[in-house]
DNA sequence: CTGTAGTTTCTGTATCGACTGAATTGGCTG
DNA sequence: CAGCCAATTCAGTCGATACAGAAACTACAG
């Protein structure tokens, strides 16, 4: 994995550019992606050589990736070093970092709009428009966090598969009509 | 509202704050948080004073934020000066930034998987794994894109109306409940 | 207990993007 | 067409964050 093919290096880079779009650290999102694509754990030796990039600015990126719950440490039989390998199925993947987003994100701003509006219903004199907006917005945060639940809640399988028929039908169709 | 409330403060703030998080300017999001809470279009200069921020700073956010198609100029009679205004409806809206940012960022994504995968099916000599990885990254933004549409689709009115439903009756379980 | 390999933490630097204030452009009004 | 007001563009500054390299720490081996 020291050398990257053509492909590789097109979707890393890609994949970094995704990242800074998404408030995530380009270089994180590197070396997530470079392991992402191997086949077996890196050490973070090898990934600060693969990709041109500080031994500490991985080590930092890595504890940052493991955070998300994305990346985890596997050993080596043999080697004292630490390697570490991604989690290899995608739509469990972006489960993962959804949750997590969430809980960063998503519940303190529902948190801040609960207390707000609540705040606002008690003033009597405050004026009602900011409470009015206030209240859609969370009403719309609580709706948009239990659709997510729902979705999260079918077994993932069976959405793959929902969504995999779907697929092929529509470019059955495709095909069929052009 | 060139005065603003502490409930509205604390929203401007932390609607900037979660802008950073997701990628967006931390002013740009702030601005769109002024014009979503106010009850009418705001010129430029409201703005600059309101946020503490330079004009031309508004100038170029603004046109950033009808970019993302949130915003719009709205004249006032009598008034030479352009006066901006948010769309209110909080679902409309987020529909129109994830629409924009699916055309701006998963379509070049699935543009470059697609090409990749491609180039490696023809490749004989390549070796199948990264193929694989991409092949699979590639059918799981596929499919999110599709689940995405298929909720786009429905009717927002019944959507919200379902979703409303069913928080009701969770809140009415837990008050029996609790 | 000492040396060594590995990892993290720390500190200074560089880079990038945001932001300001000034200059410029555009367009309306008398 | 002169003058004015609004809006945009531009060029330079500033600040935050990423990053590198050095130093410190940890754990293990001999």
């Amino acid at each position: 994995m020291a050398e990257l093919t053509q492909a590789q290096q097109k979707f890393i880079l890609h994949w970094g550019e995704m990242g800074t779009r998404w408030g995530i650290n380009r270089t994180v999102a590197q070396i997530h992606a470079l392991l992402f694509l191997s086949p077996e754990p890196l050490n973070a030796e090898e990934i600060a050589k693969t990709l041109s990039v500080a031994r500490s600015n991985v080590s930092n990126s890595l504890r940052e990736l493991q955070g998300w719950g994305i990346v985890r440490v596997a050993h080596v039989l043999g080697d004292r070093r630490d390697h570490f390998e991604s989690m290899k199925d995608v739509w469990e993947m972006f489960r993962v970092v959804l949750e997590e987003r969430k809980r960063r994100e998503i519940d303190p701003t529902l948190a801040m709009l609960r207390s707000s509006v609540a705040d606002l219903e008690k003033d009597k004199q405050a004026e009602p428009y900011t409470k009015e907006r206030l209240q859609e917005m969370l009403e719309f945060f609580e709706s948009a966090t239990s659709l997510y639940q729902e979705i999260e809640r079918m077994p993932s399988q069976a959405l793959r598969n929902f969504l995999r028929v779907k697929s092929k039908t529509r470019k059955l169709v495709a095909a069929l009509l052009g």
